[in-house]
RNA sequence: GCCCGGGUGGCGAAAUGGCAGACGCAGCGGACUUAAAAUCCGCUGGUGAGUAAUCACCGUGUGGGUUCGAGUCCCACCCCGGGCACCA
């Protein structure tokens, strides 16, 4: 047969469209005939397009996704939405178009990109996360844990714009002002907000990281630890002079407290409130305030005495308070004792305001000193300390932690740096939070047959002022459920990190309309098999994830600790070393490729230039070269599938090479997914394949056609489909039983061993498979060029690593 | 500052204690062509020696170490990227 060229274009738009018309094509049979596998990327958000960032994430997984089907399992790969969200609120106000029109429309066009890329999902399973019948889940959970004691108001500070009269989105605050009025100061206020309880599940979090060593990169299980931030120590109460009101304050160094020479409250503490009534108050508002703007990198140490003391509880010493801006509302007790001789941020501020430094902690080998120069922050002995002097700290600790406890003014504690998840957005692109508030009967719950409560469309988008849910009375105004009066509903809606945290469950039950989904249906997929995306989401995304699970485990929806087995996070795609981003201007799309190489080269291309979980800096140039390697094997397969035969002379060096190819794919894949290098071994097998081709019998010749296709089917699925049915097959190709490498067929005939001498190389041998160690021993010292190296010098030692090397040791 | 990654040809990279630079890009030379494109073949880390096949020396951020043998392991340092950043 006449050797065919390579027309991508026709080749893609053909199968995407006979692929577009099959919905069964990638449907997971779901009937346990076959083992189960569940390949999960992140759902992406639906900003307008695709970036090579998605088409990377979504290449590894589709790679993934078809070689588990050519691997015999029943592969679930879902798509999805997480459609709600600032962006979309953003464009309404500046296009007039409603943020719903502007996701549905951007969804339509990325769905569009993904197919014509060639991806397989089941899109009878897709999620879109702003659908009532999505949305609606958030809700009922959310009720399920405002009933169990995990949703609960509090209250809180956010970012306010007086101009806007709006309140601002952290990522809406640019250098401390407002995005849209660039001098005008962002204000923290005050606001009744809803909270869910993760720090409930704290030590479950810390501790079912156990479940995840195997599976999860170590980087990240550092990150989530570190965030979550554990910490053992103890609480104590300083009493404010002249009253009974007690200060409660946590520290990890309960063994310095006599050298404790103030205590330091946060702006935002009450307290500090309380004692800055008077004269003080603008300062602590401007404080707190400034607070907000702070570029981190550059916060200096400030504060100001509020002219009261408190009694150290152990020894009755009254030392001043202050207000610091070093000291964080959010963590501990919001309120520390300073210990400036053991600690160097307390040594620092104590320093700049003249506070005294008094030492009573000495290194076991050293003394005490009188005036340090520097904060000792390590344990030692006690000292000037009371009925505790000579204790080691560690001792001191315990034991202080005890009295403190039996004399009631404390306890040993363990604090987290993880914060209760704040879910209130004072926005419209969201789910609405189920609650309703009465005058009469107080915070009430939406009933769950009220659900869902539906997101109004008639909206005004201005920016200003109130969300635009909170100005629209048609959905302010309702009924108390408890007592039928008239009664407010709440406008605010959820953070867009609930929406994400459980749409994996409901992909594999996603029209379920009497409950988040079935159990039964949904258990046997889980934990998740794989699950790939970007290391941005370290964090946040996937703790809330592991949160989320846990609370579905609790009410029973779900029989596994943890949501996801394997974490692959895949590296970043860059330009010039930098982030790509909508702000830097920098973002590539992939259609110009798609339209002029291909989809298949696209993958091949973005699979190719770098190891995915490595950060890879954009740069076409190589794109080419991917191009000419797909043409070539296509037009190679064309010309070969039924050609008449050769004399067979090549048929042992192209067989031995496909199969070593077979087995070094089949490795990539089982071990670390490096397809930079399956797809340079496939390369090598196509040079190989060329090279011998005029020699190879009819047979040969036909094998490796129909591997070097099975090969192919991941990594470039249009070519390998178009090729595999001109090969006369029927059936897609990414159902085919992968190839299996003949350990035989891919032995080389004679091995290559390299000879060194004193550890350099000085030639190489070539021995029969299975040679004694005696004669390869020979073979080496018969060398020529090793000869001439050891020529008059004794040999002192011989190395041989079988089938690898010889080593020489002379003198 | 702390915690992770990483540093190898002109470029992307390969090599999981055993032949450094596979594979690809770019470059150079050749074949085909009226010519070009496409395609195919060959060369391509540096220095030096040889007519040549070849051979020697140097070479994986820097300096030390372990080892018969180190890009790979250990110690110290430099640089780049990412994450966290006053967490009491």
């Amino acid at each position: 047969m006449p050797e065919k060229p390579y027309n991508h274009e026709e080749i893609e738009l053909k199968l995407s469209a006979e692929w577009a018309a099959n919905p069964m094509l990638y449907r997971a049979a779901d009937d346990g005939s076959k083992p189960r596998y569940y390949v999960l990327e992140m759902l992406p958000y639906p900003s307008g397009r695709l970036h090579m960032g998605h088409v990377r994430n979504y290449s590894i997984g589709d790679t993934l996704a078809r070689y588990m089907w050519m691997k015999g399992y029943d592969v679930l790969h879902p798509m999805g939405w997480d459609a709600f969200g600032l962006p979309a609120e953003n464009a309404a106000i500046k296009n007039k178009m409603h943020p719903g029109e502007w996701t549905v429309s951007n969804i339509a066009h990325m769905k569009k990109q993904l197919m014509r890329l060639g991806f397989a999902y089941d899109w009878d399973r897709e999620i879109s996360t702003c659908e009532p019948d999505y949305y609606r889940w958030n809700q009922w959970l959310f009720l399920r844990m405002y009933e169990k004691g995990l949703a609960y108001r509090k209250s809180s500070l956010v970012n306010w714009c007086p101009e806007c009269s709006t309140v601002l989105a952290n990522e809406q605050v640019v250098d401390g002002c407002c995005w849209r009025h660039e001098t005008t100061p962002v204000e923290q206020r005050e606001l009744d907000q809803w909270f869910l309880r993760i720090t409930a599940y704290a030590d479950q979090l810390l501790e079912d990281m156990e479940q995840l060593e195997a599976g999860w990169p170590a980087q990240v299980l550092t990150m989530q630890r570190n965030w979550i931030g554990r910490s053992e120590g103890a609480e104590v109460d300083f009493t404010l002079a002249g009253t009974e009101q007690k200060i409660r304050v946590f520290t990890t160094r309960i063994d310095t407290i006599y050298g404790a020479t103030c205590v330091i409250l946060a702006p935002e503490h009450p307290l500090s409130r309380q004692l800055c009534a008077g004269e003080l108050a603008p300062r602590l508002k401007a404080m707190v305030d400034d607070q907000a703007r702070k570029d981190p990198e550059q916060l200096v140490k400030e504060g100001f005495f509020t002219g009261h003391h408190a009694a150290n509880p152990f020894n009755g010493a009254q030392v001043p308070i202050w207000v610091g801006n070093f000291v964080l509302w959010g963590y501990g007790t919001g309120a520390i004792m300073a210990v400036p001789a053991h600690d160097e941020r307390d040594f620092e501020f104590c320093t700049k305001y003249g506070i005294p430094i008094a030492p009573v902690i000495r290194p076991a080998d050293g003394a005490l000193p009188e005036s340090p120069a520097e904060a000792f922050t390590g344990d030692g002995v006690m000292e000037n300390s009371g009925e505790w002097s000579g204790l080691t700290s560690e001792e001191g600790r315990r034991r202080m932690a005890e009295r403190a406890e039996a004399q009631g003014f404390g306890k040993a504690a363990i604090t987290y740096r993880l914060k209760d998840w704040g879910v209130s957005r004072q926005r419209y692109w969201g789910t609405p939070i189920p609650m309703i508030h009465c005058a009469a009967c107080g915070i009430q719950p939406v009933p769950d047959d009220q659900l869902p409560v539906v997101l109004p469309r008639d909206v005004e988008f201005t920016g200003r002022g109130q969300s635009p849910l909170a100005k629209l009375e048609s959905f302010v105004k309702c009924a108390c459920p408890k007592c039928g009066g008239a009664a407010r509903r709440e406008t605010d809606t959820m953070d867009t990190f609930v929406d994400s945290s459980w749409y994996f469950f409901r992909y594999v039950d996603p029209r379920n309309a009497e409950k988040p989904f079935e159990p039964a249906v949904v258990n046997p997929w889980f934990p998740v098999d794989q699950y790939i995306g970007g290391v941005t989401h370290a964090i946040m995304h996937l703790l809330y994830s592991r949160f989320w699970c846990k609370v579905m485990r609790d009410i029973g929806l779900v029989s596994v600790d943890e949501p996801f087995g394997n974490l692959f996070t895949q590296g970043m795609v860059q330009l010039h070393g930098q982030t790509m981003s909508k702000s830097k201007g920098n973002i590539v799309d992939p259609d110009e490729m798609v339209v002029k190489y291909g989809a298949d080269t696209c993958r091949l291309f973005t699979l190719f230039a770098a190891p995915p979980e490595k950060n890879m800096d954009w740069n076409e140039s190589s794109v080419e070269g991917q191009y000419r390697f797909l043409s070539r094997l296509f037009r190679w397969v064309s010309r070969n599938q039924d050609a008449g035969g050769g004399d067979g002379s090549t048929d042992a060096r192209a067989l031995r090479k496909l199969h070593q190819t077979i087995r070094k794919v089949t490795a990539d894949f089982d071990n670390r997914w490096h397809f930079n290098t399956s797809i340079a071994a496939l390369m090598e097998l196509m040079n190989e394949l060329q090279a011998s081709e005029s020699g190879l019998s009819a047979g040969a010749r036909r094998e490796c056609c129909e591997k070097l296709v099975l090969l192919l089917a991941p990594f470039a699925p249009f070519a390998a489909e178009d090729l595999w049915a001109g090969l006369g097959h029927a059936g897609p190709v990414f159902k085919q039983p992968w190839p299996e490498c003949d350990e035989e067929l891919a032995r080389e005939e004679m091995l290559e061993i390299p000879v060194q001498v004193n550890g350099k190389l000085r030639g190489k041998i070539a021995v029969p498979h299975g040679a004694a160690q005696a004669e390869i021993e020979a073979a080496a010292q018969a060398e020529p060029n090793v000869q001439t190296h050891t020529e008059g010098k004794a040999i002192v030692k011989l190395i041989v690593v079988p089938g690898k090397m010889v080593n020489i040791v002379v003198r």
